[in-house]
DNA sequence: AATCATGTCAACCGCGACATG
DNA sequence: ACATGTCGCGGTTGACATGAT
């Protein structure tokens, strides 16, 4: 097969997006899609390459993406549905709405991989619920995460307990999350995002998924319109449906949560 | 306080699959 | 049928944060 030709390296910026970029990006697609994400950084005005730019939306700017700490039920599953899928992460993040591939892949290999081996022995390090907040940008000036709060990413990240208490509304799940350990849910965070949304630095950003979504219409990358090997023209989330109904009717795990 | 070791995660890289001419 | 372009995926990297010594 050919090699993408992708990032030709002259000029283009590479690492750590800076909010303007993210302001140009959303903006962008917002107003006219991505058609073409080759072609979307030259017409957007981006010194990015369409690789970037599609990694930077899919993976952090997308308005449905639900930030914050993986919920225990949300670990379970990646457990389960790594048992009978493997490193298939974009499959798994099929069945975890809010979640990307690159977000559970990075969960899989920092704890959920040393759980599993380690019997869930306790962590030394750092603990639940403090998540890190990465500030080194390439061009430091500019990066948000490193000007006026440091603690406060691009995106609202909210706390375990800030996700839990809305993606489990409804479940009768038995996590234990100290909320004392973590601020209250604001109601702006999930009200109103979009009065909001040219200003990446406001912790409302993206914080109502309906709101949202009626905005950010998507084109439904979640599917993968291909078959497997075993099944040319079964898409991806046919194929997952009929293997995690044959595993569930076969007794394998329970039903999983709803995070809807 | 300084240094080291380790955890975290955004971003990059390379490849294969698919689409198109 | 073939060549080329684009997209999406999984693996890996690198910089920073933070706990341990």
């Amino acid at each position: 097969m050919v090699r993408a030709p992708c990032c030709e390296k002259i000029g283009l910026n590479k690492g750590p997006w800076t909010a303007e970029e993210d302001q140009i990006l959303v903006s962008y697609i917002q107003q006219y899609g991505h058609g073409n994400w080759r072609a979307l950084p030259k017409h957007a005005g981006l010194s990015r390459c369409g690789k970037s730019c599609r990694l930077r939306w899919i993976n952090y700017l997308r308005p449905d993406i639900k930030r914050g700490n993986f919920t225990q039920e949300e670990e379970d599953s990646i457990i389960k549905l790594h048992e009978m899928l493997g490193n298939r992460w974009s499959a798994i993040a099929a069945k975890l709405p809010g979640r990307t591939d690159n977000e559970i892949k990075n969960v899989w290999h920092t704890h959920l991989k040393k759980r599993l081996h380690q019997n869930d022995a306790p962590k030394k390090r750092r603990p639940s619920g403090s998540k890190k907040k990465k500030s080194k940008p390439s061009n430091a000036s500019s990066h948000p995460q490193s000007e006026a709060a440091p603690s406060q990413p691009i995106l609202s990240q909210p706390s375990s307990s800030e996700v839990s208490s809305v993606t489990e509304s409804g479940s009768n799940t038995t996590v234990d999350f100290s909320l004392e350990s973590f601020p209250m849910i604001d109601e702006s965070f999930w009200g109103d995002p979009m009065s909001s949304i040219t200003s990446v630095e406001s912790p409302n950003f993206y914080g109502n998924a309906d709101m949202v979504q009626a905005q950010f219409p998507r084109d439904d990358d979640s599917v993968i319109g291909m078959g497997s090997d075993d099944n040319p023209g079964r898409s991806m989330d046919d194929e997952m449906d009929f293997w995690y109904d044959l595993y569930i009717s076969a007794g394998g795990v329970e039903e999983l949560p709803d995070f809807n």
